[in-house]
DNA sequence: CTGAAAGCGCTTACAG
DNA sequence: CTGAAAGCGCTTACAG
């Protein structure tokens, strides 16, 4: 593998001139840097990126920090970062902490050794003071609410909101006994999620009820058809449902259609998401749809603004969101 | 952030010491040994993984290139590839080509810049010669079949006994239409899944018939859906289909119901991959379930072992795999 | 058992 | 406009 040294050998300069042209800098003289380009043709010459990190005092890598790539959710998230650190010249490396507390701590505390400029965490079961396992002086931006208040940058919809505009979709189609699947009680989002739900009912002058509220400690589809039987179980079962997310959305899909009820005639279902399983399963799946190539994109500007100057006040940067209406509240 | 100069310093030894206690060297003696310690605690020292690996002479990464991580097969593979790199003290770096050939093309030629000791290739639309992009001299490992004949390690199930076998569990329900969706020109692992569909037909003595084999250029749940409403079009339509993806059956899932039939009495329904989704889709989804653990650790396996040592034969693992008989073909 | 020193491949003041 | 040289933070023969 050619280096900076070789080309320069043979375009017969030093070391210096071959990094100015590789590098772009202006004032080289023509004759050098025809020799030059003719060199590095010839070498095939590749930059080794962990030296010139290493001199710049940078890594060139962001972290991306979260649960599980095979979440459908953090997949697309995934992929919607890799796209918008490219535009930075960054590259991504991802670690999963499988959602647990340890697997975030210990992650957390692995990413202090230089391999990366800044992190970006999608935080799940984390909590105070786990922060500080990360390296000091290493740029975080946060993904989405949580519990810990740390005066951090931050992206992410406005989950109460979001979820107020959910539940207030199944009042407007009559429903008076409206459930909710995915309170934790570790997780700033689902506290979130599930304080829109509850505004919504007393805006609407529904007493809550507590029995209706289910808790869901994973996100997966069978939490969402257990969530659901229970449910189904209860002396007054729901006639709505406000899942935390698609996944349990679908799994109470799944539940409610082995009880034999119809959705969303019986019982109408809204998720969280916007995951594309949801528009093709059946019923398709109203669903709260978050931007989320304007996440990924937040999050890589942010990161990128405070890796370059350290002292800047916390921004906390909210991105838009919709109510996709389909066939599971009768859209 | 302390260096190993900074801990020597604050312990009174030389960095050699450090370093020796750093990296576990067994021979320091028992109170430099001490004092290191303390000295490494009290500066909260982490290696700088780039200087070490620029010393080393490799960079500590590991490139996975796939098409897409928001397509649910390749989010969940990648979480796996990242579990088994990490066992070996590996980070991955992961490259979306987009599934074009131009960013399979693009993303190879970028790869050989000492970023990374080797790759892992899930290649879609590659072609041959393609691979000569690749830096020389970078190991890499190919998923799957494809079209490239080049000596070179891989690792995948055996796509045309596993598309046989899904053939013949559709022939003993009865199905004398069988349809497939997913041909593709140039995609190996199409042929292959083409080649076993083909087999089982013949060896059950059912002519070929070509108006039956649905094209899908993409293998998303949109593809799988339109391919599926011109088989339905068909003078004599299928009474079963295999798909050469779970996204391509749960899209010809959707197109079935909508057309009023049902599955899998009208029409029965085999998908490939065992994607989560398609145990919760209504109905489930019988499919062809790879061990995507086993594919995972086998190319992390191969690639360390190339890694290791240039000059070994190309090796090709072969994965088991299942068929996993659900609802949509009366399981 | 351990120190002084070279060198991995780059970038960049500093001279000229 | 360009060269000689230092130095980023490590590891590792080489002496001792």
């Amino acid at each position: 593998m050619a280096t900076l040294k070789d080309v320069a050998a043979l375009a017969g300069v030093s070391v210096k001139t071959v990094s100015n042209v590789v590098n772009g800098y202006a004032f080289v003289r023509d004759d050098n840097r025809r020799r030059v380009e003719e060199a590095l043709l010839a070498t095939g010459y590749r930059p080794n990126l962990g030296a010139r990190n290493l001199r710049r005092g940078r890594t060139g890598f962001l972290g991306l920090v979260l649960p599980e790539l095979g979440i459908p959710y953090f997949g697309e998230l995934a992929g919607l970062v890799l796209r918008a650190a490219q535009a930075h010249e960054w590259n991504v490396l991802i670690e999963q902490t499988l959602g647990t507390r340890e697997g975030e701590r210990a992650t957390l505390a692995s990413l202090g050794t230089h391999l990366i400029d800044g992190a970006i965490v999608s935080p799940e079961a984390l909590m105070e003071g786990d922060f500080a396992e990360l390296a000091p002086g290493i740029p975080v931006v946060v993904l989405g609410e949580h519990s810990v208040d740390l005066p951090i940058d931050r992206v992410g919809i406005d989950n109460v909101r979001a979820a107020r505009e959910a539940v207030r979709h199944l009042l407007t189609l009559g429903r008076t006994r409206i459930a909710a699947i995915g309170a934790h009680p570790h997780r700033g989002t689902a506290a979130q999620r599930l304080e829109g739900y509850r505004s919504a009912l007393a805006a609407a002058g529904l007493p809550p009820r507590d029995d209706l509220v289910a808790t869901a400690l994973n996100y997966h589809r069978r939490d969402g058809a257990s969530a659901m039987a229970a449910l189904l179980a209860l002396p007054e079962p729901p006639d709505a449902v406000f899942c935390f997310n698609d996944l349990l959305a679908v799994g109470a899909l799944r539940t409610v259609a082995e009880h034999g009820l119809r959705v969303p005639e019986d019982v109408a279902v809204v998720g969280f998401d916007n995951d594309e399983e949801g528009s093709y399963s059946r019923p398709s799946l109203t669903t709260v749809a978050p931007d989320k190539a304007a996440i990924a994109g937040a999050a890589v500007d942010l990161l990128l603004r405070r890796v370059e100057t350290a002292d800047l006040p916390p921004e906390q940067v909210r991105t838009p969101f919709r109510l996709e209406v389909r066939e599971s509240t009768g859209g």
